[in-house]
DNA sequence: TTAGGGTTAG
């Protein structure tokens, strides 16, 4: 008997689709996204809830969490479940070294690495550890690095061409970068920008430059980063023009867009002395953020308008943006150049109480620099003395230019033992003394700070002023005064001299370093000083009426700064001269500086 | 999960 068929059953029901209670109490398909503190902090109270503490792949993430954003109290966290990990993968590890490279103590990523040698680094460890060694300039290890990447097989890998270049550059050894680079047969995008970003922090803004310029040849796009980098050599060789043509590039090609190219080019154009194009880059950006705001500031009182500066930052807190330690910096800075003590204290107060930003060594800078250009020499040095901190030779250094321009050669004396008692290398700290005591007519001091300088091998750091004329840079250096090539320079400046000498100008040639000089040679050294050689180029090769644009390596010499009010005035030329500290705007025999510098 | 960047007292 054949067995009866089944009766024909309705389909089933499809199953209801229940989720393993597993799966869906999982923290990480809750939070699938950890980037923050706050974020961490739920995912901890759920795996304990949930008895989920101890699984792997939310420790893995619980890391990740502390490690993206890293404080030292996050790493810490980081440190002690990454300890509970019994056989941490490399991917753990990884996570670990990010972090300690983000935070101010990357040397323990190195050590971390160091003591875990089974783990087989990958793709991703290396740059981490070299970025590490890089902030902390831990140059011994960045190379024992070196040698584990050839001894990986890693040293042909994308990833690590960059980390290696970024890591010898920010340790300061050139040499090493190009070395590499220069190894590398196509090198991308990302390795051209490391090596002209390292050009760019060692002050070599010409062969960043030139680097672009070989990157364009070869048909390689920048990025917004290369562009960054080549708006910041601009900024440092004070090239308007050169500038100018980069900004028509980022807009030609889409950079525009991004608010740090527009940060970048509102730095490029204060320091190229064109506050007015710094302003409407400004002006025409739909979105600010802290430091673009901070550019604008710093633009402003780098220029000497200290009330535009605190005007914006009030527009800054109107528009909700926060200030940060970079903002206070501009704000102090443009107190400093405008005198305005008071307001000086009011913001270096409410940074710290009402803003809850700490003060650094940069602040307490401005804040002697302050006191000292308001001649409160005793105040600046009590400020110092009383820091929370250890004066650095700098701050020491601030005040002594505030003794030299109020002439008290007492205090000075007791700055300058100060300062020789951090550090003797300096050779501006010797120049500035014994200026001050050739002004106060102390012939004997000035040939003993002579004699200490050459005893000590200190070697004086010559002034240097260039100038753009059609595309083309010029430098100037205050030894140029025997250059065959300079002999048109030479009369053109005579000329100009005696001119001047017939409206009012009268040579300082008490500025003269060698004090053993008869005041013809003193003159003559006076008369060839860089920043005149370059002006007198300038009046000699740009078109009458034409604005003439100087940068100086150091600060402009009080005899040149005299000499340039009344070029501007006889010559009916504005002069903007950039020095080491910020702009002077020569027009009509006056400076925007005010004379107070 | 990874590389590359700007604003900074004297």
């Amino acid at each position: 008997m054949a067995t009866p068929a089944p009766p024909i059953s309705p389909p089933p029901f499809p199953k209801p689709i229940t989720a393993s209670p597993r799966k869906d109490t999982h923290p990480l398909s809750l939070l699938p996204k950890c980037n923050s503190l706050r974020e961490l902090k739920q995912i901890q109270a759920y795996s304990i809830k949930t008895h989920l503490q101890n699984d792997i792949s939310v420790l893995t993430k619980l890391i990740n969490c502390c490690t993206v954003h890293p404080t030292t109290s996050s790493m810490e966290h980081a440190h002690h479940l990454f300890d509970q990990i019994p056989n941490p993968d490399i991917v753990l590890f990884n996570f670990m070294a990010r972090g300690y490279a983000r935070t101010t103590s990357p040397f323990r990523a190195f050590t971390l690495f160091t003591q875990t040698p089974n783990l087989v680094p990958d793709n991703y460890t290396f740059p981490s550890l070299l970025k590490a060694c890089a902030s902390s300039k831990a140059i011994q290890q960045g190379k024992q690095l070196h040698c584990l990447v050839v001894k990986h097989g890693q040293n042909c890998n994308i990833y690590v061409y960059p980390a290696l270049i970024n890591m010898y550059t920010e340790c300061n050894d050139m040499d090493s970068a190009a070395q590499i680079f220069s190894r590398i047969l196509e090198p991308c995008v990302v390795i051209y920008n490391a090596l002209i970003a390292g050009y760019v922090r060692s002050s070599q803004p010409n062969k960043a430059l030139s680097l672009f310029q070989e990157l364009q040849a070869r048909n390689v796009n920048p990025t917004y980063v290369t562009m960054l980098s080549v708006l910041s050599s601009c900024a440092l060789l004070g090239a308007l023009d050169m500038g100018k043509w980069v900004h028509k590039y980022v807009n030609r090609n889409g950079f525009d867009q991004h608010v740090k190219v527009s940060t970048a080019l509102i730095d490029m154009y204060a320091k190229c002395g064109s506050l007015n194009d710094a302003v409407s880059v400004f002006e025409s950006m739909t979105f600010r953020d802290t430091q673009a705001w901070s550019a604008m500031i710093v633009a402003y009182a780098i220029h000497g308008h200290g009330y535009r500066a605190i005007s914006t930052f009030e527009e800054m807190k109107m528009a909700h943006v926060e200030p940060d330690a970079i903002t206070f910096l501009g704000l102090l800075y443009a107190c400093n150049h405008t005198g305005l003590v008071d307001e000086g204290w009011g913001y270096f107060f409410s940074m710290r109480d009402k803003y809850k930003i700490s003060t650094g060594i940069k602040h307490y800078g401005c804040m002697v620099d302050m006191l000292g250009r308001a001649g409160r020499l005793y105040d600046a040095y009590k400020f110092i003395n009383e820091l929370p901190i250890k004066p650095t030779p700098i701050l020491w250094r601030t005040l002594l230019a505030a003794c030299n321009s109020y002439g008290n050669v007492k205090l000075g004396k007791l700055v300058i033992e100060k300062i020789f008692g951090l550090d003797d290398s300096h050779s501006g700290d010797y120049v500035i003394f014994s200026n001050m005591c050739a002004r106060a007519g102390r012939r004997k001091d000035v040939n003993y700070i002579r004699k200490l300088m050459k005893d000590k091998g200190v070697e004086k750091v010559p002034g240097c002023s260039s100038i753009e004329v059609n595309n083309v840079v010029h430098e100037f250096f205050s030894g140029d005064g025997t250059r065959v090539e300079h002999r048109e320079l030479h009369k053109t400046l005579d000329e100009l001299v005696e001119e001047l000498k017939l409206v009012g100008y009268v040579p300082d040639t008490s500025l003269v370093f060698h004090a053993d000089m008869e005041d013809r040679e003193k003159e003559a050294t006076l008369r060839y000083h860089s920043e005149k050689l370059a002006i007198a180029f300038g009046l000699l090769n740009t078109p009458s009426g034409m604005t003439i644009r100087i940068v100086k390596n150091l600060r402009i010499c009080g005899d040149c700064h005299s000499a340039a009010k009344f070029i501007s005035s006889v010559f009916k030329r504005q002069i903007i001269l950039r020095d080491v500290q910020r702009f002077h705007h020569f027009k009509d025999g006056k400076c925007s500086c005010g004379d107070y510098w």
